[in-house]
DNA sequence: TTATTAATGTTATATTATAACGTATATTAA
DNA sequence: TTAATATACGTTATAATATAACATTAATAA
């Protein structure tokens, strides 16, 4: 099992979630022969400020901001459809919403646990579950090709707060 | 587990499909103290027209065609609230679109086999399968509220094309 | 019957996404 | 190094999905 839920949910050093999603990317732009372009970056790493996914419209918002000039959506949805592509980052469904993907070159679940007091989402890559799910579809000769799965919930942080508070 | 698999994806008596469900659901109405009306008993008919997921706006034309007046969103959006909210209805995130629950009254996994080639999508609920995403959930302190699960692929009709053909 | 609640009608608009075409920039070939 | 080509971005308009707000009608309860 493969996931980034532990960090997501927990504080951490996140400047390093974003640097090495960064790399990441970047090293399989080179491999993919793909542009890494400057509105693509900043797609990249406006989705990586926080664990929380983004709709476009926010996306489009933020990079005005940080590119201090006017941005029309097709730039944004342009920017979001390359990294799709190359596996950078995923589309939930149930949120209208983008989020970077942790793994990009592994496995994947297209898995996601999506807290509904605090917004963050993890992603998670499970063996299991994609085998489960498979053999499900073969017994009623269903030819798995994709898959999108979305877990509502609490995450740790927001579904203990009495547990934290209980030492006062 | 729990499927209409094998009705959606194949040749059937598709009036007992309406049948059922239209009965379904005005037993589950009364036992609920709700209304079925006019327009949320058309809507829900027209979801059941076919095993295929249908769109607001498709909602929309027909209904509109079949109650031979004008209708506008709203009308049906609340149609659609209503029928979700019993349970009667689900729906494709990943599609903006909604079907008809064929086991309103039983456990859900929210599970769904869409047919990319036809769009025909079926509905399963699997103990296995909730059992695995919980306990994956379970496993990283997430709690699971609810889920949506949605498989792409190709449905038995339009998988086995050439098995089918090699008779000739 | 009147009061009350529930459902629908109506208008306007918010939100998400894409089409179409022009311009600029980068890459490749000559 | 320039011309040709491909790729990315800018710009305008608009499609597709969904909801807010308030008026009207219908159903139910008092």
């Amino acid at each position: 099992m493969l996931t980034n839920s532990r960090l997501v949910h927990q504080p951490h050093d996140h400047g390093r979630c974003i640097n090495a999603a960064m790399t990441r990317a970047h090293d399989l732009c080179i491999e993919q022969n793909a542009r890494m372009t400057t509105t693509r970056e900043s797609v990249l790493r406006l989705l990586w400020q926080s664990h929380r996914p983004l709709g476009a419209y926010q996306l489009q918002d933020q990079l005005a901001e940080l590119l201090n000039k006017p941005i029309a959506p097709p730039t944004v949805y342009r920017a979001i459809e390359f990294l799709l592509q190359l596996g950078l980052i995923h589309r939930l469904p149930s949120l209208n919403a983008y989020i970077g993907c942790p793994f990009p070159n592994s496995e994947h679940s297209n898995l996601f646990l999506i807290c509904t007091e605090c917004g963050s989402a993890s992603e998670m890559a499970h063996a299991t579950i994609n085998n489960t799910l498979q053999s499900a579809g073969a017994k009623v000769n269903f030819t798995l090709q994709s898959q999108s799965l979305e877990l509502f919930g609490l995450c740790p942080q927001c579904s203990e707060p009495l547990e934290a508070d209980s030492n006062e």
